[in-house]
RNA sequence: GUCCCCAUCGUCUAGAGGCCCAGGACGGCACCCUCUCACGGUGCAGACCGGGGUUCGAAUCCCCGUGGGGACGCCA
């Protein structure tokens, strides 16, 4: 049996963290069954799907480096879920329901003060011809339920083991809007059966859903059993919350504004809340070796913002010239980028070590009798990487001092910071006539 | 409120009754390297949510409690 799999997401929103979790978890799973992958726009309501997040969900997995072998769009196949609504109202399966929303609410208000379960109670089942007669002159337009076998659903999870609910625990669901548009429940379970889905992936927010989808599944003629199920814990925040809250700052937008690197964001979100270790991968396709269901625990994991900052410093430390080239500025060669990396955390930091070898800079120069006699020692061009060893050991020698009380003033004298590359590689680049005037306590 | 799930170092986890005075990874700390910091290397500290049971023996099984997550939409 081939592998397929689907990421679904509805264009109602950007892309986040917990998002793409499952686009990337549904795609490691491919990659690694040869499988195929499935993009699916889930764009059944017409209210809040907008092309622009369409476009936008797009552009962040093609960032993220997740592709897909397939892909379509829920509102082209609008023909397909009512082929499917028609028959299930043939085998008696849906039927027509007449509350308003505002009742339907009302209802469920009610049924919380009564402490009972918030169950849609079949009101609709029980109407007279006579009623919905009334209801259809008075211009009601219905909207259609799914009639639930009232029997235990279950299925073997790959990652939650053994799940199952009663159908009386569930509400019947409603398959098509009063306006006759489908509903996510109905066009999902259609879009399973008619692209051959073998596997469905995605996060615990949908175990009960899960129940329910297997009736319709079955009730469209599909054997149960058919399709597999992996539901991952969600990701809470660090204090063990849910992540919702702060999803805008975990945005691929904005993370990506931020200069976080795409593999950054995988190497986290495919190991985190599994036995594997969380190692900076340069690629999706790293991850795919050892991927595992079994591999997933059954509690909600937390996530630390800062562990992506930490990852994204590991893999900057890391990424050869090459693959930043074009997001350095203009002049800044090999050497350069190679002996700043081990000191940034973002590819976007280099520029402050570039302007500080070639633009003016003005000296922090606490200690002028000590920089006068270290800018007596400075040694005639041309420099190379031995000139700082031979400078500070002449300097050492005449003034007595060493380590931190030598190198730390000529530091801040050259660069203005405390902390930076190495010395001897960013001195060749400053040049004799800029640091002799840093020296001097000139800005350079 | 009802239903489902979860609970081991700060974090992610290993652990399916004796192999565990609990192992690994990240982080922390210390030391080394070195040209201060960073990078790199080595080492150290650090946990079984609470209470009852079952058992010769429980992190592991059962019950209760507590804490957390999810679901209960004409959203997906």
């Amino acid at each position: 049996m081939t592998v397929r799999v689907r990421f679904a997401p509805s264009p109602t929103g950007r892309l986040h963290l917990g998002n793409v979790r499952a686009a990337l978890l549904n795609w490691l799973f491919a990659r690694k069954s040869n499988g195929r992958f499935l993009l699916r726009l889930d764009d059944t309501d017409k209210e809040r799907s907008r092309p622009e997040f369409a476009t936008a969900i797009e552009d962040d997995l093609r960032w993220l480096g997740i592709s897909w072998d397939e892909f379509a769009r829920q509102s082209d196949r609008l023909d397909r879920y009512e082929a499917a609504a028609e028959k299930l109202k043939a085998d008696g399966r849906l039927y027509a329901c007449f509350e308003t929303p505002e009742e339907l609410k009302l209802r469920r208000f009610g049924q919380i003060a009564d402490g009972g379960a918030q169950v849609y109670d079949r009101a609709a089942l029980r109407l007279t011809e006579r009623q919905v007669a009334d209801y259809a002159a008075e211009g009601r337009r219905p909207h259609w339920r799914f009639r639930l076998e009232h029997a235990e659903t279950g299925w073997e999870d790959l990652i939650r083991g053994r799940c199952a609910y009663h159908g009386t625990k569930l509400s019947d669901p409603v398959l098509v809007r009063a306006d006759g548009m489908p509903t996510y429940t109905l066009a999902s379970v259609v879009d399973d059966v008619e692209f051959a889905v073998s596997h469905v992936v995605r996060g615990e927010d949908h175990v009960t859903n899960t129940a329910v989808q297997i009736q319709i599944f079955e009730a469209l003629g599909q054997a149960a059993g058919e399709l597999k199920f992996a539901h991952f814990p969600l990701i809470s925040d660090i204090g063990g919350h849910s992540l919702s809250k702060r999803l805008g700052s975990l945005s691929i937008e904005n993370l990506r504004n931020d200069g976080i690197e795409p593999s950054s964001i995988t190497s986290l979100i495919a190991r985190l809340g599994t036995s594997d270790p969380i190692e900076v991968m340069e690629k999706p396709a790293d991850l795919v070796d050892g991927f595992s269901f079994s591999k997933f625990g059954r509690a909600s994991p937390k996530l630390d913002p800062d562990e992506i900052v930490r990852i994204n410093a590991k893999l900057v430390h890391r990424l050869p010239f090459s693959a930043v080239a074009d997001r350095l500025p203009a002049g800044a060669d090999a050497a350069f980028w190679e002996s700043v990396r081990p000191n940034l955390s973002k590819v976007g930091d280099a520029v402050e070590w570039w302007s500080i070898a070639r633009s003016a800079v003005m000296p922090i120069n606490a200690e002028p009798d000590f920089l006068t006699e270290a800018a007596r020692l400075l040694p005639p061009e041309p420099w190379s990487a031995d000139t700082w060893g031979a400078w500070t050991k002449a300097l050492g020698a005449s003034t007595g001092r060493k380590g931190k009380e030598l190198f730390l003033p000529l530091r801040l004298a050259l660069t203005a910071r405390e902390h930076g590359p190495e010395m001897k590689s960013l001195m060749p680049m400053i040049g004799r006539s800029r640091t002799l005037a840093r020296l001097e306590g000139r800005k350079a």
